[in-house]
Parts: structure tokens; C-alpha cells; sequence
DNA sequence: CGGTTGACGTTACAACATTACATCGCAGAA
DNA sequence: TTCTGCGATGTAATGTTGTAACGTCAACCG
């Protein structure tokens, strides 16, 4: 398995790291992505948009609607601060933003939660065979549903 | 790249090859699931639940309800009949239904064709790193969306 | 005949996502 | 300064996808 280092960040030093990533992107850290960033790093498991409208709405004692949740996680997802599991309709954080390569999630049907490995000659392989195929600008979606450990 | 030599089907004889399949697995081929299951193999593109239940009512000059049809969608889906496309969330006939393995959809974003391709080497590989990770009873989900060659 | 079971119908609703347009604040041009 | 353009966010409405709860009916079995 090929191996692939990186920063895992937590916490504040996550946060600070999307923040500059956004900010090389050419984008805005606004306080209301701020907000919705923050509250999408808190979760363990993939949090839909709804889930964070809620949270941010409680945090900023105003209502968010979900339409502009959806925005900013679709930039989150576009500059590789967050992922969207296709499989769960939801979105998680990147623990180490800024450094790009393509994830493999398994998420548990039993409790839910998201782990990610990655294993990128893995990937690299996925995306050849795609390629072979004829596909161009190719995005693998590379989930496994199953149980894990804990559940077992 | 891992070949899988198997059967497709067309027509009147994927049909019937699912009708088989069917009722291998101790279920009743209706006349419910027959139609449904003939207008899922005529769609090239990932057919949404809705799509069919408006052809399959027009089919039978009587509303049948998206209800009614994800029933029979998830049946087939574990009889191993047709496939959801998670990044779509829409469904695909399996054009070689009783012939069980991991598929990888490549999915066009432009045109919405999806073409799938079978790398067994590729999925065991995926399967053993979710089982390295402690995960069981997995259901690899392998997705590809980009451009394909027509579009290009 | 009565009971059970599996398939399907009907209604209602929950969850997820997008569209169109309005507003606001800020930076640069006039 | 006033205007103007633009990016970010607000608001409302609506579209799409998915489930839950419960009713009906026919087939089968004792």
C-alpha cells in the first residue's frame, strides 16, 4: 500500500489551515464561512447541509437557510476544504487541506461514521483505468459501505 | 487489467436472464417487476425512481407511485438485477444479472451516459484495504464522473 | 372456511437540493 | 462624494429524492 504523508490537523490548527487554503484559492474567509467550516469540523460523521444549517443557525442566533450552506460547501468542496460523500448525500471536513489527492471513505451503515484512507497507487489506478476508457477531467468517487470495527 | 468474460444481455433476453435471476433468489417475477424492470433497460442513462414511475405509469395507464417502485428498485438492487448509482442517485439495469461482482461506473457529466467497467484486481484491491482497516461485510461503491469521449 | 403471507396501492411527509431574485457592503471609477 | 460593479449573503419558492404507515387484495395452506 502505497504510503502518503501529510498534516493531520485538528481544531483550531485545522481551521487556520483552511483559511489559508481558501485564501490561495483567491477566496474570502468570511466570518460565515468561518462558521460553517468550524461547525462542519466538529463532526465525526459525513454532516448534511441541513445538519450544519442548524448548528450555524444556533451559533450565529439567526437563521441560515440551507441555500446558503450549499454555496459555501460547494466552494469548500471545489478548493478541497471539504469532501461531499456521495453515497451518504453529506459532507465531511478535510483534515489537511491544501493537500490534494483523491480519499477513500468508509462509512459504516450502523453508526455512521467516516474514516478515510488513502492509497493513492490505488486511486492512480482507478483513474487509469478511466482514462483508458476514454473519460477525461475524471473525478473517482471511491467509497465502501460496510461495518466497522467498533460495529462488528 | 483484470478480465471478466460474461454474458450480455439485450432485449427480450437481458429479460429474461432477470427473470431467472429473480426467481433463483426465491422471488416472484410480477407483472409489477417485469415492467419496471423493462423500462429501467431501456434507459442508456441512470434512471431516477421517478423517471421510471412516470414511464411505467404511462406503460400501464395507471399511476404508479415512486413508492411503489423504489420497493421493487431495492429488490433488485439485492438481487443483484440493477445498480444504484450513488453519485447520481438514479439506477442502472445489470446487463448481466446472476454474474455477481464489484462494478465501476464511469459517469459522463456532460451527456449523464454511464458505462461501467469490470477490473476485479481493482475492487479486491479496494475490498482488502476497507477489511485492512477493520470494516466488514463491504460494498465497495467505485465511481468515476468526468468527460467521456464523446463529450470530449 | 379462516388465517397468514407477500405484493401492491394510497397518503402523507421527511430529507436533500436548486432557482430566481433581492439586499448589502465594499472597492474603484467618475 | 456619488456612482457603479461585484462578490457574498438573504429570502422565498419550488423541485427532486426517499420513507413511513397503513390499507387492500389475491394466493396459498391448514
Amino acid at each position: 500500500m502505497a504510503v502518503h504523508n501529510h498534516h493531520e490537523h485538528a481544531g483550531a490548527s485545522l481551521a487556520h489551515a483552511a483559511e489559508s487554503a481558501l485564501v490561495n484559492a483567491g477566496e474570502q474567509w468570511t466570518d460565515m464561512r468561518a462558521d460553517i467550516f468550524a461547525v462542519l469540523a466538529t463532526f465525526e460523521k459525513p454532516a448534511s447541509a441541513y445538519d450544519i444549517a442548524d448548528l450555524v443557525s444556533q451559533r450565529r442566533g439567526k437563521r441560515v437557510a440551507p441555500n446558503s450552506v450549499y454555496r459555501i460547501l460547494d466552494l469548500f468542496v471545489t478548493t478541497n476544504l471539504a469532501r461531499r460523500v456521495e453515497s451518504a448525500n453529506a459532507y465531511l471536513a478535510n483534515s489537511h487541506p491544501g493537500c490534494l489527492h483523491d480519499c477513500i471513505f468508509l462509512i459504516c451503515d450502523s453508526c455512521g461514521t467516516a474514516t478515510h484512507i488513502d492509497d493513492d497507487t490505488l486511486t492512480m489506478n482507478v483513474r487509469a483505468a478511466a482514462e483508458h476508457a476514454g473519460f477525461a477531467e475524471v473525478r473517482p468517487v471511491i467509497e465502501v459501505r460496510g461495518k466497522c470495527a467498533d460495529c462488528g
